[in-house]
DNA sequence: TTTAAAAATTTACGCGCGTAAATTTTTAAA
DNA sequence: TTTAAAAATTTACGCGCGTAAATTTTTAAA
C-alpha cells in the first residue's frame, strides 16, 4: 500500500476498495451494509482513521443530528448536573448536544434559541427563565423547531414539559417538619422568577391548611438569581429584627437556605433539632452544598435522572416523527425527602 | 416586491441587487464592500432575515470561525466563571466558543479534544487536568491545532499558558496568617491532580522558611474531585484525633477548607478570629460559596478576568499567525487577600 | 442448479457556499 | 474633464458530501 493522503470520502472508498456511495451508507448507519463490506471498511477506518466532514455531511442531510440544550443558568450547580445527564443520553443515541446558558436574561435566552438556529438544530431541550422568559418568541420558535422544556413549564409551549412534582414534595416535608416541631414558616422572594416557586408557595399554603395551621409567608425583596445573597442579606435582617413568626422556616429552594443559615451563624442563632438549637430550617434542591451548610441542610431531593431521561426521550421521538406532534404532554416526578442535620 | 423565499445567498443577492460574490464578501466582512453597497444589503436583510449557512461556509472556509474550550470539570464554579469571561471575549471577536468539560477524567480529555476535531477548530484553549492528564496526546493534537493553556501548566505544551502566582499569593497569605497569630499549616492532598497543588505545597514551605518557622504538611488520602468531601472526611478526622500541630490551618483550596469547615462545626470547634475561636481557617481561589461558609472563609482571589484576556489574546493572534509560532509564553498573575471571618 | 431477493455499484446531480481571474463600473485624484 | 485606482461584477470552478435511479453482483431460498 502506497502512503495515500486520504482527503476525502472519495480518497477513502477507493483506498477501502469500496464505491463511495456505499461507504457513506456505512458511515449514516454501518449495519445497512454487508458485513463483509463492514469489516473492509473497518479493516480500512484503522489504517487511516478517515472521518466524514461534518460540514458537508451537515449541508446535504435533511436534517442535523444536533439538539440544542438551553439552560438558565450554569453558576447553579443543579443546572450543570442535569445538563450533564441529558448530555449523555444526547450522545448515547447518536446525537450530538449543544449547551447553552442564558445567564439569566431573557434576551439572551433569546440570543441561544436564535444562534442554535445556524446549527439547525433536529430539536432543542430547553429549561426556561420562567416569568421573565418572552414566552410568545418561545412559542414561535418551538413552532419552527421540535422543543421539549423541562424544569420550569411555560403554559402550552413545546411538545411536552418534565419537571418537579412541588405539591407533593413541599407536602412532603411540610408533613415531616409539622410531624417534628412547630409548623414552618415558608421563606421566599416576593416576585420570584421562577414558576417552580409560585408552585411551591401555593403547595405550602395547601399543605399547611390541610394539617390544620395557619400559614406564614415571609416575602422578602430581592431581585435576579443571586440567591444566596438574597438569603443572607434578607434572613439577617429578619433574624436581627426578631420578627421570625416560628422557630422553623422552609426555604423556597436551598441557595435562599443556605444564605439564611449563613446569617443565622453571623447572628449567633444555632440551628438544628437538639436541645441548644433555637432555630430549624429546611430547603429544596439537594444543591451539592447542602451537605457542607452549618448544620447541614434538611431537603428534598428532585428526580434529576427521570426528568433528563423523560425529556430526552421524547424530543427523540419528535424528531423520529417528524411534525406528526400528538397532543403537549405534562409530566411531574415526585421529590425524596433528605434528613440532616438543620431540621 | 413579491413574497420571494430566500433559500441562499444567490436568492438573497438577486433580492437586495447584488451580486452573489460581493454578499459573500460583505458576510465575511462587512467593512470590505462600499458603503452603498453595504446600505443596500442591510436594508435587503431587515427585509428577509437571511443568514448564510454555516455549514456550507465552514465546507469552503479555509478555517472555521471555531475556538474549543475545554475544561477539567463544570461542577467547580471557578471553571464555569472563567469559562463565561473567556465565551464572551471569545464571541466579541466573531469567534464561535465551544464549551466543553473533561469531567475530572484524562481519557473524557482526549475525547473532548477529538471531538472538537470534527468541526475544525481554528484554535483551543485547554484547562488540562494536570498530573492525571496525557500529556503526550496533548502535545500531539497542540502540533495539529494552535493551543493555549491556562489555569493548569504542563511543561512545554501549546503556544502559551496563562495562570496565577502561586509563589505569590501564598506567600502572601502565609504573611498575613503570620502576621495575625500562629503560624498555619498547610492542608492537602497527599497526591493532588492539579499541578498548582505542588506549587502552592512548595510556595507554603517556601514562605513559611523565609519567616523563620517550622513547616507542618498535613497530606491526607482522597482521589479524585470531590474536595469537599475530602476535606469534610479527613478534617473531621484529623479534628477529632486532635492531631492538629498548631490552631491556624491553611487550605491549598476553598473547596477543601468548605469541607473543613463543615468537619469543625460539626466537631463543635469554633472558627475565626474572636477571643471564643479555636482555629482559624484559611483557602484559596475566593469561591462563589467561600462567602457563605460559617463563618465566611479568608482566601485569595485569582485574577480570573486577565487570565481569560491574554488567553484568548494569545490564541487569536497565534490563530491570525498561522503556525509563525515563537516562543511559548509564560505569564503568571497575581492575588489578592480577600480578609472575612474566618482568619 | 435455478431463481428471487438483497446488497453493492455506477452514474449523475445537487447542496450553498468560497474564491480566483478577467472585465466593467464607480470613485477619487490630477 | 481626464486619468488612475478602487470596488463591484461576471464567469467559472471546486469543496465533500447525500441521494436517487438503473444496473450488476452476491446471497439465500427453493
Amino acid at each position: 500500500m502506497t502512503n495515500t493522503k486520504i482527503r476525502n470520502m472519495e480518497d477513502f472508498a477507493s483506498a477501502s476498495g469500496i464505491s463511495r456511495p456505499t461507504v457513506s451508507k456505512y458511515f449514516n448507519d454501518p449495519g445497512s451494509v454487508r458485513k463483509s463490506t463492514r469489516a473492509r471498511i473497518e479493516a480500512a477506518l484503522e489504517k487511516f482513521d478517515y472521518r466524514p466532514n461534518i460540514y458537508a455531511i451537515n449541508q446535504n442531510r435533511r436534517q442535523t443530528k444536533n439538539i440544542g440544550l438551553v439552560v438558565p443558568n450554569l453558576t447553579d450547580p443543579f443546572f450543570v448536573g442535569i445538563a450533564r445527564t441529558i448530555e449523555e443520553l444526547i450522545v448515547a443515541a447518536g446525537y450530538n448536544p449543544l449547551l447553552l446558558s442564558s445567564h439569566g436574561g431573557p434576551q439572551q435566552e433569546i440570543a441561544n434559541l436564535e444562534s442554535l438556529k445556524s446549527i439547525k438544530p433536529a430539536g432543542v431541550l430547553l429549561a426556561p427563565l420562567g416569568r421573565a422568559s418572552n414566552k410568545e418568541a418561545l412559542a414561535g420558535y418551538a413552532a419552527e423547531v421540535p422543543m421539549v422544556l423541562f424544569d420550569a413549564n411555560l403554559e402550552g409551549v413545546g411538545e411536552a414539559f418534565f419537571g418537579s412534582d412541588n405539591l407533593q414534595s413541599i407536602g412532603l416535608i411540610v408533613d415531616y417538619l409539622c410531624r417534628t416541631g412547630e409548623p414552618p414558616a415558608f421563606f421566599e422572594l416576593k416576585n420570584p422568577i421562577n414558576p417552580n416557586a409560585f408552585k411551591r408557595r401555593a403547595a405550602y399554603i395547601s399543605a399547611i391548611d390541610r394539617l390544620g395551621f395557619d400559614p406564614h409567608l415571609i416575602q422578602v425583596d430581592g431581585e435576579g438569581w443571586d440567591f444566596e445573597e438574597i438569603g443572607f442579606r434578607e434572613g439577617g435582617r429578619i433574624i436581627a429584627s426578631h420578627s421570625l413568626p416560628t422557630n422553623t422556616v422552609l426555604c423556597s429552594n436551598d441557595r435562599l437556605a443556605i444564605g439564611f443559615l449563613s446569617a443565622a451563624y453571623e447572628n449567633g442563632l444555632r440551628v438544628g433539632m437538639g436541645a441548644g438549637s433555637a432555630l430549624r430550617v429546611a430547603g429544596h434542591d439537594d444543591h451539592p452544598f447542602s451537605r457542607y451548610t452549618c448544620p447541614s441542610l434538611t431537603t428534598i431531593s428532585q428526580d434529576y435522572a427521570s426528568i433528563a431521561q423523560r425529556s430526552v426521550e421524547t424530543i427523540l421521538s419528535r424528531i423520529a416523527a417528524e411534525g406528526m406532534s400528538s397532543d403537549r404532554e405534562e409530566v411531574l416526578f415526585e421529590g425524596r425527602l433528605v434528613m440532616r442535620g438543620s431540621a
